[in-house]
DNA sequence: AAGTGGTCTAGACCACGCG
DNA sequence: GCGTGGTCTAGACCACTTG
C-alpha cells in the first residue's frame, strides 16, 4: 500500500531513446546533417550501442534517419510521393521516362506468380527487368512476368539480352487490349538483386506492389515492383499529390 | 596463391539463416505449428540468439512467422487481402460493417495532419477512433481528423463521449457532398496506442494509409488508418481479389 | 512455477567509403 | 589507414502467458 507506483509502465530504453532522438531531429537539426557516430551517441546517452542501434533502426524505418555503412547518420528528408495510381488502366511502358528497361530474359516465374498467371510453374515465361528512377534515385525494382501466351509474335531470342529485348516485350505486350488491373501492396524485405539496384543492404523493408494486368478474360502480365520503403510514400490519389512537406 | 577462395562473397550468417529456415517452413510445417524456442533453435543451428532472432524477425517482417512473448514462435498464414480501394468514393463510415466506431473525442491534429486540413495546428477538431474488424481480428485502428468547420452542425458535447459521439460526426459528414479523394501508403511503426487495440508491441511495423476526404474545395477531413503490415495485404483493384492462398 | 519471447549489456571483428 | 555502420557473441534479466 504504501509505495505508490509512479512508473507503472515501464517502457523499453530504446522506445524512450527514440522519442528522444525524433524530438531533437526535429528541432535541431538540418535535413542531410549528420548525426554523430552510433559509439558516441551511446555513451552520450548512457546505453550498450545495441540499444541505441534499436532505436535509430526504428527512425530509419520511419523515414527520418538515412544509415550509410563507412559514411554515417544523416537526417533523412521527407518520403517522396511516388505515384502508383491504377486509374490511368494502361500497359506497363507507355508514356515511359519513369521506369527504364533493364533486361530481358526468359526464366520461371515463382510460385506465388505463377498462380497469378494461372501458369504451370515450370512453363517459361518472359522476364522483363526494370528500374524506375525518381529525382536521380532509384525508387523502385520491378520484375514483369509475361507468359509467351501473351505474345505470340516473339521468340525467345527477341524478348532475351539486354534493354532492347526487354521493350520488345513490352512493345508487344501493348498491342492487346487492356481490360483492366488489379494491384496490392505489402511488406516485404528486399532480395538480393533488388537490394543491389536500391542501393540498400538486402533485407531492408521495401513496399512490394503486385500488379496483375487483364486481357481478354486472361491474366496476361504479373509485375512485381519492389519499392524502397524509407524514401517512397505511393499515392493512389485522383488529384495526385498529397504533400505533407513543409 | 595455394588457397582457393570459395566463399568470396561471405553472406550475413542471419540472411543464410532465414533462408534456411524459411525454406523449411515451406517443407515440413503447417500454419500454426509452433516452433521450437529460439534458445534450441539458435543451439541447433550453432549461433548466438541474437543471430538467430535476427532471422526470425526478418521471416516475421515478411509475414511468414508469428511470434508472441510467453507463447511461442508459429508458422503464420498467408496474410489477408483487405480493400482498400479508392473507387467507392464514399465517406467513412456508410455501408459499415468492416469498421467500427470505438469512440469521439476534441483535441488538436499533428502538424502532418493540420497542413493537410489546412487548419492552424492548434485549433481544436473532432477526433473519431476506429477500429477495422476482419474475420474476427482486429487489423487497423484509424483516426479520422474532422475540423468543426466540416460538421457545423455539431457540438462538442455531442461529438465526445464513446461510440456514440463517434457516430455522430460520421452522420454530419455524410451529410456533405463528396468530391474525390486522394490516398497514401508509408511505412510506419505503431503508436503505442494503436499497437495496443492491435495487440501487437509498440514499434511493430504498419502500413499507413493516409486518406483526404475533398467536398466543396476543401478538405473536409483526413483519415490516418494503421493496418499491421505483418498480416495484411491492402488491395486496390477493379476486381479485388489478388489471391495468392493455395 | 516454468517456459516463452523481449530487452539489454560489453565486448569483438568485419565490410565499406573516403581521403 | 582510418572511421563508419553492420554482424556476431555469450551472457543476464525482465515481462508475459499458461498450467
Amino acid at each position: 500500500m504504501g509505495t505508490t507506483q509512479l512508473e507503472a509502465v515501464p517502457e523499453p530504453k530504446y522506445w524512450h531513446l527514440k522519442n528522444v532522438i525524433g524530438e531533437a531531429l526535429d528541432s535541431e537539426f538540418a535535413v542531410g546533417e549528420i548525426l554523430p557516430n552510433e559509439r558516441e551517441l551511446a555513451a552520450r546517452f548512457g546505453v550498450a550501442r545495441a540499444t541505441l542501434r534499436q532505436a535509430l533502426e526504428q527512425l530509419e524505418l520511419e523515414g527520418r534517419l538515412q544509415r550509410r555503412r563507412g559514411v554515417g547518420t544523416t537526417v533523412a528528408p521527407p518520403r517522396v510521393g511516388v505515384d502508383v495510381s491504377t486509374t490511368q488502366h494502361v500497359w506497363p511502358g507507355v508514356g515511359e521516362d519513369t521506369w527504364q528497361a533493364v533486361d530481358g530474359v526468359a526464366g520461371q516465374a515463382p510460385l506465388a506468380v505463377a498462380r497469378l498467371l494461372d501458369v504451370r510453374s515450370a512453363e517459361s515465361v518472359h522476364i522483363v527487368r526494370r528500374l524506375r528512377v525518381s529525382a536521380g534515385l532509384p525508387v523502385a525494382a520491378e520484375l514483369l512476368y509475361v507468359p509467351e501466351l501473351s505474345v505470340p509474335g516473339l521468340t525467345a531470342t527477341d524478348a532475351a539480352g539486354g534493354p532492347a529485348g526487354a521493350r520488345a516485350v513490352l512493345r508487344e505486350l501493348q498491342r492487346l487490349t487492356l481490360d483492366g488491373q488489379d494491384r496490392s501492396v505489402e511488406l516485404g524485405s528486399a532480395r538480393a538483386d533488388d537490394a543491389r539496384e536500391l542501393d540498400r543492404l538486402p533485407g531492408s523493408p521495401v513496399l512490394v506492389v503486385t500488379t496483375r494486368y487483364l486481357s481478354g478474360g486472361r491474366t496476361a502480365a504479373v509485375s512485381v515492383a519492389t519499392y524502397r520503403a524509407d524514401t517512397c510514400r505511393l499515392t493512389f490519389g485522383d488529384s495526385g499529390d498529397l504533400a505533407m512537406a513543409s
